[in-house]
DNA sequence: TTTCAATGGTTACAAATGAAACCAGTTTGG
DNA sequence: CCAAACTGGTTTCATTTGTAACCATTGAAA
């Protein structure tokens, strides 16, 4: 009878890989500011950008438009981001960080970063090489889809 | 400054595509029966191992422990799984599928070997080897963490 | 034995999520 | 022009999830 090996089935693999590694990355930013992963999304989004729409944050940071909403309401509530209407276009909001938020941003960037060196630090060149080519691939042919 | 680039940055960027797959793999059990994950992983277990307690599936399908008993309950609900007490320790219940439940897996197997050979025919034999190896890694560097 | 810690599993409650309805404001086609 | 379709963003509601408390049973220790 045909069965199949969960354990070599690739959406479960990749889930629960990106699951373990966004849980252990997660205790980060929860532990130190208690933000959600849509605030850290944004705060990373606002911090590297600058300043961008609601709408151009779900894209860059793939996040359903409600997740953002609330992600942005509540970081404003922190007085962490601001809104400004937009000029052109009464619709729209720029967002940007305020000083509070920029400052809490400067404090994760370095923190990420370690996270993820460590991470790889265990890995080999080659495996290093290997899950960079991998998920590039995957992500090409996930494209549009 | 020091910024975070989140469109390289490794935990986004698998999060991001385990997302995308499960969501497209998701499609075929949501359609087909109207399962959840927790779900269709149970199903799966069940259908690949013959017979697992709640405990086991969990560490199997790497899934909490109230997820595992959600979902247990649901399928009992449509008789596609049975529980039988265990003899020696009366807190354990045995989990199998009844004929019903093993016709859905049957169904579903090939569908999702299907699901993975097509997405995994996108990638170029080297590729699909680097995919292999680097979440390999990635699973080893992260044991018991 | 009796008690106490540990384990299998369920339940209650709060928080996070997604879908769809919604409210501006904007664009487009007639 | 002006109605209809569309877009940016929020809110509502139902569902899913995680945490913690819980119940029952078992094992270990005194």
């Amino acid at each position: 009878m045909e069965i199949l090996e969960l354990e070599s089935f690739l959406p479960y693999r990749l889930y629960r890989l990106a699951d373990t590694v966004s849980r252990e990355f997660s205790r980060i930013y929860k532990e130190r500011h208690g933000l959600t992963r849509p605030e850290w999304r944004t705060l990373s989004g606002l911090g590297e950008r600058g300043t961008m729409t609601a709408t151009e944050l779900g894209e860059q940071s793939a996040m359903h438009k409600t997740k953002v909403s609330r992600a942005v309401a509540e970081l404003e509530r922190r007085r962490w981001l601001t809104r400004t209407p937009d000029e052109n276009d009464r619709r729209v909001e720029r967002l940007a960080l305020t000083r509070a938020g920029l400052a809490a941003y400067r404090e994760m960037v370095p923190l990420a970063k370690a996270f993820e060196r460590e991470l790889l630090g265990r890995l080999s060149v080659d495996e290093r090489v290997a899950i960079a080519r991998g998920v590039a691939a995957l992500e090409g042919a996930l494209e549009g889809k």
